[in-house]
Order: C-alpha cells, then structure tokens, then sequence
DNA sequence: GATTGTTCCGGGAATTATTCCTATGTTAAA
DNA sequence: TTTAACATAGGAATAATTCCCGGAACAATC
C-alpha cells in the first residue's frame, strides 16, 4: 500500500487551485499536476497517471460533466473526485451515474476533502454528508420528479418554462383557461417549486429547456 | 505605515477560505477574522475592524452585493475587495458603485489577490486586469437592457431571477412587500418581457444568474 | 360487464398577486 | 435653487391563482 496519493487538480480558479494544495500536502496527499480546464485535464490524463482526479463542474469550455464522462471512457477506472459549489441533488446524481467516485461541496469542512480522497483513493465512494443526507431524505434517487408528472403536465411544464403566458398555453394547446391554471398548480406542487421562476429554474436542471 | 495588513475573509466555502488563508499569509497577509455569511460578517465587523475585507458574492442569505451595502452604510471608510468567480462585467460596476474598493475575479493568477489586497490597503481601488479589459472594450457595445436599471431595480431582477417570491425578496431587502411588486412591475417593463419566467429566462441570457 | 383508478377537462368562490395611480422624502445634477 | 431621477409605499381596481368540486374518457382488473 502506498503511503501517499497522487492528484490531479482541475479547476478554473487558480487561487482556488493554490489554496486546495496547500491542504491536501499537509495531510500527505500529492499534488502532482493541475489543469485549468477539461481539455487540458483529458489531454494530459494518460501522462500523468493520477491515484485521484479532484474536478469542479462549472469550467470554461468543456465544462466538468462532459470531462467526466470522457475521462472514464478513456480510462474506466479512473478515480473521480467532484468538489463543487452546487449543493444540488441533481449535480451529484448526474456526476455519479456519469461514472464519478464521490462529490463533495467547497462549502464542505476542509478535512471533508481530504477524507474523501482517502476514501477514493481506496477504491470506495464518497458523498459528503451534507448531500448524503439531502438524498436520503429526498429519495430523489433515480426517479427524477418528471416520472411523476403525467403526459399533459409535462407538456404544460415545457410550455410555461419556454415563457409562455397560461393564456399562449392555452391556446397552443387549444384547452381553457382554467385548465391550464390548474395543471400549473398540480406542477408546482409535484416539482414541489412555490412559483413560475422556480419552475423555469427546475426545467433548467432538468435539462428540459436549451438555454 | 504597516508592514502587516489585517484581513477579515467572508466567503461560504470553508475550504476555499483555508486556502486563501495559506496564500495570503505567505504575503505578509495577516487574515485576523472569517465569516461564511453576509449576516455574520456584518455583526462582527465593528469588532473585527480589519484593514480590509475579502468578500465572496455568491452566498448564501444576504449575498454579497446587500452585505458591501450595509457594511458601506455603517463605516463609510470600509475597503471592500470583491473577490468573485463572475467574469461579467455587470458584477463589477455594480459592486463598484454599492462601495467596493476593488474586483478581482477568481480565475486571476493568485499573486493578483495578493496585489490587490495591498492595493487597497493603500486607499487605491483594484480592478484585475481581465475585467478592466473588458470594461474598455465593452465600453463601445450597444447598452443592454441591464443598462436602464436602478441599482435597486437590478438587486431585485437578481433576487426574483434566483427564484424568490416578492414576499421574500421584501424581507431580504428590509422593503415592504408592495415596493417589491412596484419595482417588479418596472423590470417587467424595461426589459420588454411579459412575466416571470421571461424575466428567468432574461437573466440566464443576461448571464446574471448564479450569485 | 362492472368496478376501480387515473387522467383530463373546466366551473365557482375565495384568496392572492399585480397593476396603475398617487404621494412623500432623498439625492444628484444643472 | 430648481429640476429630475430614484426609492419607498398606500389605495383601488383588476387579473391571476388556488382549492374544491364534478363529470367524461379510458384502461386495467376482477
């Protein structure tokens, strides 16, 4: 067994980056290359042969998702590590089921971390536990709170996150008035938003819109 | 003159503080104080009375923006450096107006902070490079719909945009819940949308989201 | 076939949100 | 000093939304 364990720093930020270092070579954790994008993480992944990838989601260009994916095509037991601000469900269902190892938030404590590098770097998961907890609580697992919608609902969804008026949806879809105000209320409650921005919003994480 | 500045450092993230902290201390940066929220660092800021205040926008609660204001309104000789990973310039000039001393984004190398910090320290103002750039060249652009805002007409867009009912955008500005629908009223207007989601849908194309 | 469950459609009444107009104090510019 | 813009709200009218309801269409099950 190794004693220590080699990463791969990928994120925009370079301060970010310089600060990460710091305190994962205090707990023994190497820092052996850094990238500031996708791109460039994927391009020099085979050269640098890393224990752990450390990855933030929202970069310039590729962005984190995609590199993902990539990376684990390239090499499918490539040890992930997902360090973003997005304390979202849905972010960290996403980077897993693309093929992640663990997620942990930046507002995390900072031996969060590097437990969790520890953790992959043994071959196991890590979900941080604010997350962990959200998901259990929500048991929003694979079943996204569309399955729940029915066929009209989400065809309303679709209209009113586009901008239309409850009045343009209901003359698209050639229905009262009335009908559509209620089919809104029922999605409010299933998508479980309080109003029309919040449901432009969840369309948005739902991938349901192209922005 | 000192040799030492005394920083107070407000950001949500924990570890991204742990980081700074490293680097900046390397500089002869002493970070006497840190805060994870707006509320906390403005309760504790008399107290604290640093040479200079290193601020995240993105938080949560209060957010950075409201929390430069009040901190502005109580010591009008606070140095407020920004330090955001927003690259837009709209960020900046709004910041700058409510009273920060300095913008630095995220992405600068991180001997940019270090400067900056000392820059404002030294009663100057600080803009990265980036930005002051494209400040420059943006300069000649035709004016966007954001342009036509109050300053109060933009913190609401932002905080309707984030998926706050008017209710709670009126608690979190201290403001009467009919002011909040008035200036609603008002965006609707000036930037020539219809309602909410539309006014969602404008600031995701206006890249104002996600403060 | 009858029954049960689900979706879909909309009405009515109560509630809530939004507009439009007005008015005040403040601040900045001319 | 005057003017103009901004921020703050109140009142009254209007529009949107909710909640509860019932009926129609359809499918699956017994």
């Amino acid at each position: 067994m190794k004693t220590t364990v080699n990463v791969y720093l990928v994120d925009d930020h370079a301060v970010v980056r310089e600060g990460y270092k710091h305190l994962l070579e205090k707990a023994n954790i190497k820092v052996i290359a850094e990238a500031a994008t996708g791109e460039e993480a994927y391009k020099n992944y085979d050269a640098i042969k890393p224990d752990v990838v450390i990855m933030d989601l929202s970069m310039p260009g590729m962005g984190g998702m995609e590199t993902i994916k990539k990376l684990v095509a390239k090499d499918r037991h490539a040890k992930i590590l997902v360090f973003s601000m997005h304390d979202e469900v849905v972010y960290c269902t996403r980077v897993m089921q693309a093929g992640a190892s663990g997620y942990v938030t930046k507002s995390s404590a900072p031996n969060v971390l590097v437990d969790a590098v520890f953790a992959i770097a043994a071959n196991k998961k890590y979900i941080c536990h604010d997350l962990a907890h959200k998901i259990a609580t929500q048991r929003l697992k694979p079943d996204s709170a569309l399955d729940h919608l029915t066929p009209r609902e989400f065809e309303v969804f679709r209209l009113l996150a586009k901008g239309l008026s409850l009045d343009e949806v209901a003359n698209t879809l050639h229905l009262n008035y009335k009908t559509i105000a209620n089919h809104q209320t029922h999605l409010l409650q299933k998508l479980n938003v309080e109003n029309r921005s919040q449901l432009v919003l969840a369309a948005i994480k739902l991938n349901i819109l192209e922005v």
